[in-house]
DNA sequence: CGCACAAATTTGATCGATCAAATCTGTGCG
DNA sequence: CGCACAGATTTGATCGATCAAATTTGTGCG
């Protein structure tokens, strides 16, 4: 028994085949009796009608695609993960479906773009990061291509900027922020910040975050001493701690999780049995939680949805041109979403159970 | 200027459809000259088959999919991102794409697999686990629908078996077998194992691999003392190392790096000063590169390209059903990869370069 | 009753490719 | 010259859906 067609199941109920595809696209133009008869007969049949056929006449794939990034780090590629997945699950609810794809550049990125859309007919992008000036944002808007992005656009200088494309972006500088005035309330002055080498605007916004949070409490002339940035290792959070300890720094606000690390066991190291020295790291990434390292954890499920929300909204008033009422209001199409510190229980943990086997 | 179709580019170089489209899918069929000329017109118009006007006619969709797991641990899901990355190359330099998908049970992964063949016509799954006995490869086999499985089939009673379907998977139990070669020619005679709680078969895969190794080194007598069981966490792997070493364990081999990393924490608090313990952990995941670990490494990439390797071989035999002559050698429909132990350097380690922000 | 007009349903064309069969070309050879 | 036959190319049908337009059915009302 092969799979049903709107052919097949239209011969067999006696109506046509539009009839079928109005009860699915447009059922409000069949009337109420037909409608049920012929919706009971879809679900005995077990008729699901094929996205090539459909694609082939309405061009639209119901498909998005994106990149999968090269795990740089590994640690810090888990918060990618999560997002990977709270993404292909919002897809999924609104009915598309997700294609990746890999690619070993940006320019690279952008002939996969061209491939995939000619090829495929996908209906769009998620970028998950953003470059200062980024070609690939300025390609899919000038091939008028829906797309959107985790992370804010950067300007050639790497500061933030608006933009007019559509993204979502955790606030990092509102992160750290935060983690200082935790800090504060636990009767700490001296709160060093550690960073990344690079250039990373993503780096110098979270550096804001927290340089902001001392200008605030009145440690404007602290900051020049407390700031240091190291390579994005473990082994570099431990040097860079080390600097900023023999400068007197009490706690530590990182840009990472593996500085955070570093830094954490270098303390451990410079002051044996003084507890869980006070490190912040970010991402709040899985060794952070193995570890009871504090971390600022960025809200990437509620990221991806919005980002869901944002594309097929997108598309859906993109059918529906002219003179249509809006059913719901619009997302934003720029949302800066704000992260939040994560509490821990400091290690050694209690033992937990263990068994002779 | 729309984009070229077979008609319209057929048009403007006056011949048919049909020699265009067999200068890209039969190009003997087509005159060398007329042939050149045409590729030519190809390239100058960037033309490009739609997939979905393809798959229509030839019922095949070039199109694999695949369950993204919910992220269990975190620190673990770092082999299957690696594998992920992996099979997303593969299955683009096989000319394929893959559609990534959620599920919240097994036996909703089946449902999503009969929706995805119905509607989007997937050629093929690849699977990222499996299970004592399970429903989904049954349920796969008997609808007759390509898919390969990255991990071997396990009997009821949780023993390995061959099956009758296509899979990879790393040799857990060589792997440890290995740790325990390299701990015995360090010195170490006293070697404890330390695994999981839960009835899980590949971690009694991998403990029976040590027992293998201790057995053939005369130790047979110490296998029950020193194998334990532990909750999957880091806490979980501190109290197993603890008890392991109240019965003179001097190394510790591990069912994961969560475990490993709780177990080095928890001997170094035992033993200070006495350098890195001989701990291994199994995954080699990027906490256990970032702190120094041993870890026996899977080869997940060799084994996402295998997989590949299989699932479009037997795609491309089902199309030439008969007495086509095999081009390629078929690769091993069921193959068992063999991890290794990664040496690596202790920690603390050198300081590395930082800097003033 | 019959006409206008809206609602419900059907028909034929189309999206862009491939398949199978038909037609056209060219070459060798009696 | 003409016929057979392989090679090269073209034609018409088809995959399974939706669109736009045509047709049928139903309702209200003078």
């Amino acid at each position: 028994m092969a799979r049903p067609t709107l052919a097949s199941l239209a011969r067999e109920l006696a109506v046509s085949r539009q009839t079928i595809s109005n009860v699915l696209n447009a059922p409000h133009k069949v009337k109420p009796a037909t409608r049920e008869r012929i919706q009971a007969a879809i679900e005995a049949a077990g008729y699901r009608p094929s996205a090539a056929a459909r694609q082939l006449r309405t061009q639209r794939s119901m498909n998005f695609g994106m990149r999968l990034l090269p795990a740089t780090d590994g640690i810090n590629g888990a918060v990618l993960d999560r997002f990977l997945h709270a993404l292909t699950e919002a897809t999924q609810a609104a009915g598309y479906r997700l294609t990746l794809f890999c690619a070993d550049s940006d320019s690279d990125e952008i002939r996969q773009y061209e491939e995939l859309l000619d090829v495929a007919g996908l209906d769009g992008f998620i970028l998950t990061s953003s470059t200062p000036d980024d070609a690939r944002t300025r390609w899919l808007q000038e091939r008028g291509t829906p797309f959107a992005v985790f992370g804010r656009p950067w300007d050639s200088a790497g500061r933030p900027t608006s933009g007019s494309h559509s993204w979502v972006d955790v606030d990092g500088a509102a992160g750290t922020e935060q983690a200082v005035q935790m800090l504060l309330e636990q009767g700490h002055s001296r709160i060093g910040f550690l960073g990344w080498y690079t250039g990373n605007p993503v780096g110098a916004d979270r550096r804001r975050g927290w340089q902001r949070a001392m200008d605030a409490a009145g440690h404007r002339r602290d900051v020049p001493d407390l700031s240091v940035e190291a390579e994005e290792t473990v082994a570099g959070g431990a040097s860079g701690a080390a600097l900023l300890a023999s400068r007197g720094a009490t706690a530590i606000v990182c840009s990472s999780d593996s500085l955070a690390l570093g830094a954490m066991e270098k303390l451990r190291e410079l002051r044996p049995g003084t507890g869980r020295p006070a490190v912040v790291g970010f991402d709040n990434t899985p060794v952070a939680a193995a570890l009871g390292l504090l971390s600022v954890a960025q809200p990437v499920e509620e990221a991806a949805r919005h980002i869901i929300r944002v594309l097929t909204y997108e598309l859906a008033s993109n059918g529906t041109a002219g003179a249509a009422t809006p059913a719901t209001n619009p997302p934003d199409r720029q949302l800066l979403l704000a992260p939040h510190v994560v509490e821990r229980i400091p290690l050694p943990l209690a033992p937990t159970g263990i068994r002779q086997a």
